[in-house]
RNA sequence: GGGCAUUUAGCUCAGUGGUAGAGCGCCUCGUUCACAUCGAGGAGGUCGCAGGUUCAAGUCCUGCAAUGCCCACCA
């Protein structure tokens, strides 16, 4: 048997709360833009509403929370804004889930009453969330809560949209998007994931155009898109086609001729060394399309099944379609032969079925000048970046940045806000409209507008919300009325963001790019990428494995401040951390002896202070000396590592000083002379608590109460100095 | 395929040039005296491998290996 309690700690729990109710009716997590106070503004990574929050959230914030104290104690005017992401393709996959469940479906509800619902499962999941951060002891400035589609987002989302379109920078055009044939809808590439298959590879002879009797031999897994052919690619460095290279080959079946063009990714070794390039169906083929001006074809459609450009083949599978394509090609003579093998093959994550590559109408924002300039930005050195080298990584991906598809086949999100004349129904044709045709709003125009079908990738929203948290570009009251704009004007640029180092492109290099575009200065000061906890087997925890750790069991178990301090040891930044539950509960447990120890120390100090003690603090024995040093010591070591946002170091920095110092060393030789020494341990543990409230919010505030002479609360007294 | 990170005590991790650290676990001893959710003490490491720089290397450099992550992809 082993010794740890597996019952909730109730009298924890309550006490807890109670605090955390006090501090919030007083006020204290408030920030005052009209205070004279320096600011300091940290912004909370909005977590996707999609669930419960997990362990890596838990230490995201208790991370943020504990600078927001710091600096609160540091005399700072901190706003900690909290706020939550509506997530988009996330939300809307488990919210259809969840309809599922209930019989229920998008075409069954429609547009309108679907996301009355969706909304309803938005609330639901905010209250958890919501719950868990109250629980945490997050010090945030609830009436400054945002939620992405919230009115002011929405505003400021808009302008965000309305500038690009108006400079000129986001257009419509043929997009290559993932697409699942049993869902009917484009996925994008995070919901795509690789099997391992057994497949033939195919290899087919084409005809050269200007002698029939010569031919090229391509390699392929998919002869059935081979009717959308735009051209033969090998590698210019191949001595066996190095010559053939501008000539011409006729398709089979279609007889249509196309160049033989030359790519350095194409590999001399893998098949025949040549492949046929399908821009419609392959990554790299829409690529090279663009590159080499290639007719784009589809030969597969949105239903999965070959077009009307396959001929005899038209309305067939495509797995079908496969053998019966290569036994024509036997038959004709261009069939040389088949091989078996080993390949990755793309499936959709939610029902696995092996999803196609297809051509769509989407929108996109040309990001390139932005990236460049937001390049030159990062290199000014104005966001300190840790660890440092991110500044590195996140520069080279802004380099070599693309075009930035903005739109998605939901409907859960910012909706784009383009409208077109109802006369207009054809959704190709509106891809060149003229200007009368099209309107940018966000209300109707009027009688005889309709709007885009589409909603803006969630990162459109995400990557704007330093600016639109802030009420940027005018301010917005709740009402959704402009209003002077003061807040912005104070806390931006925001002093620290933290967030996992899997969003750095998708969300902080795009904040960064964004907030340069809008207002020429950084979004942020510090950038702060925290580890990513896993399991003992270094991976990630997810549902379907069943390795995470909730939040939750471990604040039963060990209250909130042992959860806090477990997390801090894990908050070095860009370090990964493995985890279990038995590893949480050895940490949980140990500062959960650590609160009580603490709570002992008091006890000792305050309630059993002798009735003769002495009454002026002096460091005049060797004993009050050295604890004094150590003291000072400690103030210096805890107030530089929280500096250095080196929390990990800061948090076991005053935990040594209080357990082995003050109690084991100092409290236990003050016995002899525990009158005398009153006063200095008075002090040395109304110190030691101040240095701790950071990171152990709630038992701090609970001995500071036990004090004469103090602030209101811990939170609002001032951090320790050396005298 | 490209990039990045990690490798230190049984386990999880600190330690950014100067006599190897923490927590948990393990062993011994100790409960009238704040605390057994505790105290005193102990065992346990050639700091992944091989070179190099330095008076001095876990720490800096080079190479290698293993593990993990991110990005792109296998036609």
């Amino acid at each position: 048997m082993h010794d740890i309690p597996m019952s909730k700690n109730d009298d924890n729990q309550k006490t807890e709360k109670g605090w955390y109710e006090f501090w919030d009716k007083s006020g204290f997590f408030k920030a005052d833009p009209n205070s004279k106070k320096p600011k300091y503004s940290l912004l909370i990574p909005p977590p996707n509403l999609t669930g419960e929050l997990h362990l890596g959230h838990a230490m995201q914030h208790s991370i943020l929370d504990a600078i927001a104290r710091y600096k609160r104690m540091q005399g700072f005017d901190v706003l900690l804004l909290p706020g939550v992401d509506h997530a988009g393709i996330q939300f809307e996959s488990t919210f259809d889930k969840k309809l599922a469940k209930e019989g229920l479906s998008k075409q069954k509800l429609g547009r309108e009453k679907w996301l009355e619902k969706a909304w309803e499962f938005k609330d639901e999941v905010y209250k958890s969330v919501s719950a868990t951060w109250r629980f945490m002891g997050l010090s945030a400035d609830w009436s400054r809560e945002v939620f992405t589609l919230d009115e002011a987002p929405r505003r400021a989302v808009f302008e965000e949209f309305k500038a690009y379109f108006e400079k000129d920078l986001i257009y419509k055009g043929p997009y290559i998007v993932q697409w699942c044939p049993k869902d009917q809808t484009a996925i994008e590439d995070v919901e795509v994931e690789y099997l391992e298959q057994k497949d033939k590879l195919y290899f087919v002879k084409y005809p050269l155009a200007k002698n029939k009797n010569k031919f090229v031999t391509i390699a392929t897994v998919r002869p059935e898109t081979m009717f959308a052919d735009a051209a033969i690619t090998v590698n210019p460095k191949d001595k066996r086609y190095k010559d053939l290279i501008g000539e011409k080959v006729v398709v089979p079946f279609v007889n249509r001729e196309v160049p033989i063009i030359a790519d350095d990714a194409v590999d001399v070794s893998f098949g025949s060394g040549a492949v046929k390039c399908d821009p419609a169906h392959d990554l790299d083929d829409f690529r090279r399309a663009k590159d080499h001006n290639l007719q784009i074809l589809a030969a597969i459609g949105k239903d999965g099944k070959l077009t009307d450009l396959a001929g005899e083949f038209t309305g067939l599978k495509s797995l079908e379609a496969r053998e019966k394509i290569f036994e024509s090609l036997e038959k004709m003579g261009l069939a040389e032969k088949s091989e078996e093998i080993v390949h990755n093959v793309s499936v959709c994550e939610r029902c696995k079925t092996p999803t196609e590559l297809l051509i769509s109408e989407e929108w996109f924002v040309k990001v390139s000048d932005m990236a460049k300039d937001a390049v030159k930005l990062i290199k000014t050195g104005k966001i300190n970046f840790l660890p440092e080298n991110y500044a590195k990584i996140i520069s080279d991906w802004l380099i070599n940045i693309h075009d930035w598809c903005i739109s998605r086949s939901l409907w859960w999100g910012h909706r784009i806000p383009v409208w077109y004349r109802t006369s207009i129904m054809s959704h190709e044709s509106r891809v060149k409209l003229a200007d009368r045709d099209i309107r940018v709003s966000l209300e109707s125009p009027g009688e005889g507008w309709v709007q885009d079908e589409q909603v803006l990738d969630t990162w459109f929203s995400s990557g704007l919300w330093p600016l639109s948290t802030l009420g940027w570009p005018f301010g917005v009251n709740p009402q959704g009325k402009p209003q002077k704009n003061k807040e912005f004007e104070k806390y931006f640029p925001w002093d620290f963001e933290i967030t996992a180092p899997e969003i750095k492109y998708l969300w902080i290099a795009r904040m960064i790019m964004i907030s340069d575009f809008f207002t020429k200065q950084v979004p942020f000061k510090t950038m702060f990428f925290h580890g990513m906890l896993r399991d003992l087997q270094g991976r990630k925890f997810s549902k379907s494995l069943g390795n995470g750790v909730e939040p939750g069991y471990l604040i039963d178990n060990w209250g909130v401040d042992a959860t806090r301090m477990t997390l801090y040891s894990y908050s070095v930044p860009g370090r990964d951390g493995r985890v279990s539950r038995q590893i949480m509960d050895e940490r949980g447990k140990n500062f959960r002896n650590f609160a009580t120890k603490l709570r002992n120390i008091a006890k000792f100090i305050i309630d059993l202070k002798p009735e003769d003690s002495a009454t002026s603090l002096s460091f005049k024995h060797k004993d009050d000396k050295w604890v004094k040093e150590e003291l000072d010591i400690t103030i210096k070591n805890v107030t530089k590592n929280i500096e250095s946002l080196n929390l990990h170091l800061a948090s076991d920095e005053i935990y040594d000083f209080i357990w082995h110092k003050l109690a084991d060393k100092y409290l236990e030789q003050s016995k002899n002379r525990r009158s005398e020494a009153q006063p200095v341990l008075e002090h040395v543990l109304y110190e030691s608590i101040k240095l701790l409230h950071p990171f152990m919010p709630f038992v701090t505030e609970e001995i500071y109460q036990k004090f004469d002479k103090i602030q209101k609360s811990i939170m609002v007294d001032v951090w320790p100095k050396n005298a």
